[in-house]
RNA sequence: GCCGCCAUCGUCUAGCCCGGUCUAGGACACUGCGUUCUCAGCGCAGGAACACGGGUUCGAAUCCCGUUGGCGGUACCA
């Protein structure tokens, strides 16, 4: 990047629903790209399509952006305020800059104002197709006389004001990560810029909005190359020079096709609602379409930034891979801290109504069982490395919080153990734990495999009743750590309710 | 139709710019084995790719051209 001035680059979403996973990967690489080179990160909001915008869209992705770690130093706030000097940072609020700037355009030639009705341009689509024509604007309203013109604006005619491409030559741009691309001018619509509702299109209000902010860098998707040419003559049209461009790769669908919310589920705050970690999925993301170029997968958002390298970025799309997305939040879900990764399963358990906050910790209110934190720490500990997210931690880890959990007696019945024996064996394991003191996982684990040995049983015959029988459940985490984790009162109800289905 | 972008394991990718070190490396997923009361995890092993055709060159995954295929754009949407 041979750029003296500071790096200033944005992210621009249309306020016209969520914010998905694309667009989510867009204001990372935008976000990285500020970052790693001391640049600012801005936020635009591009609601300039009254009919498509919805109530509610901009403080969405506001609030996920937040929530996905992704701050950013200039832009709209929740409340509506601004951060930054060159606010306003929400297009619907910046229409009379863009009027100001088209007249300039009109007054230049550079642009016209066209009366054509959609039905007559849709019959000039038509015949083109027809033809095997390229479908653009004829230019019709582009010839007519100034007299007309103005007799027609004076009659107060509905009109929209198109680019005035220039007929001959072609125009070139050179992308960070595509190299040079060229549009021959005589294939490029004549763009409307102002709508006769009086609000610009993209390409306009983008390109002034990007001078005026003094972007460097227009980091957006694949999908805007072929307009892009039509931005670098609206640059030069004002007199401008245009910023860099880099045309990230599109996100696919598992069938390759464009990345979307028929095929996927793409909303990010659904993904950060069931429990995947905000550095999973920046992590997860990150590796869409860009790697650092090690032999490494996890990464933090930091050390991403250190790396990022924006022409280094592929130029062919990726499909989202949601089984790798699952593992990367395992693997960062281990990373956390044991308190922290409480911390945030805790309002997960809370949702399912498992826990309550009370005077000293947790408690259940089906059981009226109490949990300090250091016994919700050491619960949470069992599933930690079963779970792929901490939406899943609730159903995992019912057995701990709920009552005695209901399960088929027949289920206590190891390989083909005779019932009777596995009666026995439970029962004479409930009480010698009745005699036991240290009740910790590895004391627990070294005096029971001890006393199976000394008893003659075989390991499975104790150990899988007596898992079945604290946890219910045919896969489960071990019966030390359960019963570590239980405590000795409730264990041994456990093991003698096991020893009642027996019998 | 027209315009443009892209092309390495099923998927994400390294390597390509600066041809030989590539019998193409890593990860996810998959399969097998081990650990083991179960599941998960972990460890080890395995299968799996340079789209095709021409050039250039002593030598091409790497450079050039073409073909094919995929995708995107073609709106008073962004």
């Amino acid at each position: 990047m041979a750029t003296d001035q500071k790096i200033r680059v944005r992210f621009a979403p249309s306020p016209t629903g969520f914010l998905h996973i694309g667009g989510l990967r867009t204001a990372l690489y935008n976000y990285l790209f500020a970052r790693r080179w001391g640049g600012t990160f801005i936020l635009r909001i591009e609601d300039t399509d009254r009919t498509r915008t919805v109530p509610g869209g901009a403080e969405g992705i506001i609030r996920t952006l937040r929530r996905a770690g992704l701050d950013y130093d200039e832009g709209p706030d929740v409340e509506g305020q601004e951060r930054g000097k060159y606010g306003p940072y929400v297009q619907s609020k910046r229409l009379t800059i863009y009027r100001e700037h088209i007249y300039k355009l009109v007054t230049a030639g550079a642009a016209y104002q066209c009366f054509c009705s959609p039905e007559e341009l849709e019959t000039v689509r038509q015949i083109q197709i027809a033809a095997k024509q390229p479908t653009i604007y004829n230019k019709k309203c582009r010839e007519m006389s100034s007299p007309d013109r103005a007799a027609l604006i004076k009659d107060g005619r509905p009109h929209v004001i198109r680019l005035a491409i220039p007929e001959e030559g072609s125009t070139t741009f050179s992308d960070i990560i595509r190299k040079e691309i060229t549009f021959e001018n005589r294939l490029i619509d004549d763009s409307v810029l102002l709508k006769s509702d009086g609000y610009p299109t993209y390409h306009l209000a983008s390109v002034v909005d990007d001078h005026l902010m003094n972007i460097t860098q227009v980091i957006r998707g694949e999908e805007w190359i072929p307009s892009t040419p039509k931005h670098v003559i609206l640059y030069r049209a004002f007199g401008w020079t245009p910023p860099e461009f880099a045309h990230l790769p599109l996100l696919l669908n598992p069938d390759r096709s464009k990345l979307s919310k028929r095929q996927m589920d793409v909303a990010v705050e659904n993904y950060l609602d069931r429990g995947y970690l905000p550095e999973a999925l920046i992590n997860f993301t990150a590796l869409l379409g860009w790697n650092p170029q090690a032999d490494r997968e996890v990464y933090e958002l930091d050390e991403l930034a250190r790396s990022f390298n924006l022409p280094d970025v592929n130029s062919s799309g990726a499909v989202v891979n949601l089984e790798k997305l699952g593992w990367l939040n395992g693997q960062h879900l281990r990373r956390l801290s044991k308190e922290e990764y409480a911390r945030r399963a805790v309002p997960y358990l809370e949702a399912a109504s498992l826990i309550t906050p009370c005077p000293g910790g947790w408690v259940n209110e089906q059981s009226g069982t109490i949990f300090s934190s250091q016994d919700l720490q050491n619960a949470l500990s069992l599933e930690r490395e079963r779970v792929r997210n901490l939406g899943d931690l609730p159903e995992a880890l019912s057995f701990i919080f709920g009552a005695v959990p209901e399960y088929d007696g027949d289920l206590l019945i190891w390989k083909d153990a005779e019932p009777a024996r596995i009666m026995k064996g439970l029962g004479e394991l409930a009480e010698f734990l009745e005699l036991m003191r240290d009740w910790t996982e590895s004391a627990l684990e070294a005096r029971v495999k001890a006393w199976i040995d000394e008893q003659g049983y075989d390991t499975g015959q104790i150990l899988w009743p007596m898992r079945v029988a604290l946890t219910g459940r045919k896969a489960s985490p071990g019966p030390f750590e359960v019963a570590a984790v239980l405590g000795k009162e409730r264990t041994l109800a456990r093991l003698r309710k096991a020893v009642e289905k027996l019998s």
